[in-house]
DNA sequence: ATGAAAGCGCTAACAT
DNA sequence: ATGTTAGCGCTTTCAT
């Protein structure tokens, strides 16, 4: 920048105000403007922007931290945060907790050491304290996929609860007595509420049965879901149908099915809780709920954004998702 | 870090050193040292990394550019490149090239700008004068998946010729005759190699037959394969297996079969370069290619720290795939 | 063992 | 319309 300024018996602040397009209006002649960006060009000018962070106290970037990058729904979820970020102009640096509270506190620091912009997390149980420690920055946060019930922060999720009711009422309505549900025990709202969906409905029609309600550890849940298949399988009342909370438990689960030589849907339907893009290469019907992730990307940012540029306000948005069905 | 100096009566300079941990031997006191560390902890010292960065001339945080992070081989990638810049201290920019050149561009101008240490990519067609950019300014750099076969860099990749050839010849020894290959016809060298590994083993078997290649165009690929498959079905000389040159043509070719009502593998067996997690659901046996993603990961944060930490050699690897089979 | 001061590359008041 | 200057928060060399 010097340099351009030398050359062309300028300042350096000039040279600023025209390469950062501050030299708006009457600010600086436009032969003077026309001549700073040839120069540029032709010396092959790069703004350095760690010294216009470090300058203008903003780094344009904005921190990402999910559960797993590897995993199709946070994979499907960073995409559309990155592109949406991208038409800000703001860079994303994503790491991943592995539903760790120890790397989720690791990432944190390191980002808001990173002088972030904001932050877009899926929060980690028992990661309260560690996410006050953002809101005590007044640095911009926005959470996705789950939230901290009692953290006064925006956040963006899906009805867990609502479609969950939903898809089972809708299996009921087809003719389907005995649901099963296959979920995992963490303790998270999300978690929880697909459950909780289930068990209200089966309960409204006088259905429920706690026999059909297999909940497992996540450790060691190969084997569990196994077993589960098996119970469900073996149970003295025949079972119509399994609803799997969410894509893994379906996974292995249709697997041990098939192990199990049960056949779908003859002897049991199956329903899903998120939509896995290879459900075509499983030649079964598949009741599926399908969650707006792009939307939830997208607006993640968009309130993100409008809170880095002075909103104060907390939005909590809660989306539908949809039920499907392939095949 | 003026405060903790003013506090403590000490000048910046040493708050620094005790800090950024260069108290090393003898430079200052053990008691100081002491001092200065307690009373950071008690005014909740942060270090602004933008400021050490600026001063240093390092980052701490390498560049990623991918095709699209919610691909499943990508995301899986990217997770294992994060986890191991993890340990190394360092944080990562992931970015989305949607396989355009521009964006490549736009990503690579970026990376450049925050003065990242290094950047790991995966070439996109045509991107040889953008990465160019990267080796002119000395940055540090490693092609994944892909590689200019031009340009003088490290790249760590996996024999797509080799591997495609022997489970050609594996479904050949097993009794095969008419096997088919669908594959995108991309100009990429992966992809060729992926091809041409098929071509040349049925060729060595006197196996070649033209109307068993499938080219598929990207943009039109759900119509094309599913008339790949049309056309495979009927051809006179009846078909024996299909390979599909990667996951998304996988997925697509066999809910197509399922579709005409083409028995796995009674009718026809099916071989998939890629392995896809969800293969259990599908109740079928599948032939597969498992490449080595963890390994490709973290090698090239392996290489690529070392070319940050000063070696000037380029590293180009080939791993092989492994071909394996599920249920 | 510690202090002082320059400087990283840029921005933004304030002068002129 | 353009120049000057003081930082941004840290590192690092050179004094002391």
């Amino acid at each position: 920048m010097q340099d351009i300024a030398d050359k062309l018996g300028l300042s350096k602040g000039t040279v600023s105000l025209v390469l950062s397009g501050k030299a708006r209006g009457s600010r600086v002649s436009e032969e003077t403007c026309r001549k700073v960006r040839q120069t540029a060009e032709e010396m092959n000018y790069q703004p350095n922007e760690i010294a216009r962070s470090l300058s203008t106290g903003k780094s344009m970037s904005i921190g990402v931290i999910v559960t797993d990058i590897s995993n199709e729904f946070f994979g499907n979820l960073t995409f559309h945060i990155q592109e949406q970020a991208k038409k800000y102009g703001y860079t994303v640096i994503t790491t991943n907790t592995n539903e760790s509270l120890e790397e989720f506190n690791d990432a944190v620091t390191n980002l808001l050491n990173k002088q972030i912009d904001g932050i877009i997390f899926v929060p980690v149980v028992g990661g309260e304290k560690v996410a006050e420690k953002i809101i005590k920055r007044h640095l911009p946060v926005v959470q996705v996929d789950r939230y901290f019930p009692d953290m006064k922060a925006s956040y963006i999720i899906v009805d867990n609860y609502k479609v969950s009711a939903e898809i089972t009422e809708l299996l009921i309505k087809k003719g389907n007595r005995r649901i099963a549900v296959v979920c995992y025990d963490i303790d998270l709202n999300a978690l929880r509420e697909r459950r909780q969906g289930y068990i209200d409905t089966m309960n409204r029609y006088g259905l429920l049965d706690t026999t059909l309600i297999k909940d497992i550890n996540y450790e060691d849940q190969e084997e569990q879901i196994k077993q589960a298949i098996i119970d469900l399988k073996n149970n003295p009342d025949k079972v119509d149908a399994i609803f799997f909370c969410s894509r893994r438990v379906f996974i292995t689960g249709v697997k041990h099915m098939h192990r199990e030589g049960i056949k779908i849907p003859e002897d049991m339907e199956v329903l899903c809780f998120d939509k896995i893009d290879s459900f075509s290469i499983a030649n079964i019907p598949i009741h599926y709920i399908e969650q707006p992730i792009g939307e939830m990307g997208k607006k993640a940012v968009d309130i993100l954004i409008e809170q880095i540029n002075g909103a104060n306000d907390i939005k909590q948005y809660v989306l539908d998702a949809e039920i499907k069905h392939s095949i």
